[in-house]
DNA sequence: AATAAATTTTAGTTTAAGCTAAAAACAAAC
DNA sequence: GTTTGTTTTTAGCTTAAACTAAAATTTATT
C-alpha cells in the first residue's frame, strides 16, 4: 500500500499535467504546500518506484503505472462527492474537504458499492468527469465562460475550483452543471458579463467566468 | 488532531480496559500488534499528553479526556458499520475492517448525518452498544450463551468477535442480534449445546457460545 | 530468602516525511 | 559573454513511530 503522502503527490502531478506542459518541483512544491527539497525528494523516491520519470533540473512526468494510481485517486475522489452529496445531503461546497481525506482510505468495495448506488456516474457535483474502473475519462467542455460570445445560450458542464466560498456564491447564482443560460452582454477588458439564468439577470466577474466552462446550448 | 497510531492505541486501551482490570504494556501490545517496547513509548507519551496514566511497571488507564477520545472512536467504528450494512449492503462479516480503516477520518458532519441517516441507532451490527454523542453507553448483556440454562428461552443481543469466518458461521446459523432461540440441551465439561433457532435444531461447540451473549426471553 | 523466569523499561537504530541552508545548474540582463 | 538572479538539488537536521538488544524490575519457583 502506497502512502497517503506518496498518493496526494502522485494526483498533484497529474492535475498538474492536465493544464502545464512541463511539471518542475517548483510547481509541485507550490501545490503541496511543502519546500521544494521535499518536492525533489519525493519526485526521485517517484522515479525509484517507476511512477514517474524525472530528469534533474527540467521536470516530472507520470509513467503509466503512476497515471495508473493518479486516475484511481481521482476516481475515489470524484464518487465520493457525488456520493456524499446524493445519499448524505452534503452541499456542493462541503464535499470536496471531505472526498480529500477518504479518498486515500476507501476500499475497492465500498468505491463499487457507491458507484453502483449512484448508477455509474460520470460526473461530480461539480462536473468533473470521474475517470472509469478501466481509466477512460468522461468528455468535458474546454470552453471557459469567459470566452463565450454575447447573444449566445450555454449550458454549464463544470466549474474549475473547490473553495467553498466560490462554490457557495456561484450555487447563489444558480450556476450548477446542466444549467441552461443566456450570455446577455459581455463588456470588454476582463470587464463583467450579464447572464440570464432561469429568467434572473445576473452580472459576473470576469475572473468568475473564467472557471466556469460551458457548451454552446442547441435549442432557442 | 491526533495521529490514527495515537487513537488505535487509545481504542486498543479502552476495550482492554472493558475486560481485564489492569491494562499492562504487555496486554497492549499484543492487541497492538508490536512490541513491549512500542508499547511503552507510546503509553508515556499518552501520560505526557494526560490521556492516559502511566505507573511503571504497574499498567496504564485512560484519564476522562483518554475516555472521551475512545468513545468517540468506538462510535465512529460503529456507527460506520451499521451503515456500511444498511446504506451499501455489506454484510456482517465485512464492515469490521472497513470501519476500521474509515473510523478516523471521517469528520464530525459525517458521523451526524450517517448517525441521523441510521436514526440515531443504539446497537451495531453485531449488538455492540453504540456510545452516544455525549459518551452514554446503551446497555449490553453481560450473559454468555455458555453460562446459560437448559429449556431456557433466550434472545442473542450480541456476538463478541470480529473475524469474518466467524461471523459467516454465526450468520450461516441465524444467530442475529435479536434473534429468538431455545437451548435444548448443553453437555457438561464445555460441550456441545443444542439449540432450536427458527423451528431448526443447531449444535454449536462451548467456545462458539461463550462469545455470544444473550437475554432470558419472557415469552413462552 | 535466593534464584530463575517473565515482564517492562531504557538505549540506541531505522524509515518516512518534513525542514533549512548551501551548492549547483540554468535563465535573464547587461 | 560575464554577471546576476532564480530554480533545483544536495546535505544535514528533526519528529513520529516502529524495531532490537540490554538493563531493570517484578513475579514465580524452589
Ligand atoms: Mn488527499
Ligand atoms: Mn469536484
Ligand atoms: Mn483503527
Ligand atoms: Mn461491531
Amino acid at each position: 500500500m502506497l502512502s497517503q503522502s506518496i498518493e496526494d503527490y502522485i494526483k498533484a502531478i497529474y492535475k498538474l499535467q492536465e493544464h502545464n506542459t512541463s511539471v518542475t518541483t517548483n510547481d509541485l512544491a507550490k501545490k503541496m504546500n511543502v519546500s521544494a527539497a521535499s518536492a525533489t525528494n519525493m519526485v526521485k523516491k517517484l522515479a525509484e518506484m517507476n511512477l514517474a520519470e524525472h530528469t534533474s533540473y527540467k521536470g516530472v512526468t507520470l509513467t503509466e503505472a503512476g497515471t495508473k494510481i493518479a486516475l484511481e485517486i481521482v476516481r475515489h475522489h470524484r464518487l465520493l462527492e457525488l456520493y456524499l452529496q446524493q445519499a448524505l445531503g452534503y452541499t456542493w461546497d462541503k464535499v470536496h474537504e471531505e472526498a480529500e481525506h477518504l479518498e486515500h482510505h476507501i476500499s475497492e468495495e465500498f468505491e463499487d458499492r457507491i458507484n453502483d448506488f449512484l448508477g455509474n456516474p460520470q460526473y461530480d457535483p461539480h462536473g468533473a468527469p470521474i475517470p472509469s474502473r478501466d481509466g477512460t475519462i468522461p468528455t468535458i467542455s474546454k470552453d471557459s465562460l469567459a470566452d463565450a460570445d454575447e447573444d449566445n445560450e450555454y449550458i454549464m458542464q463544470r466549474v474549475e475550483e473547490e473553495s467553498p466560498d466560490f462554490l457557495r456564491y456561484v450555487g447563489g447564482l444558480g450556476l450548477f452543471p446542466n444549467v441552461r443560460f443566456k450570455l446577455i452582454a459581455k463588456e470588454p477588458f476582463k470587464g463583467p458579463l450579464t447572464l440570464r439564468v432561469d429568467g434572473d439577470m445576473k452580472i459576473i466577474g470576469h475572473e468568475t467566468a473564467s472557471k466556469l466552462y460551458v457548451y454552446r446550448s442547441e435549442s432557442a
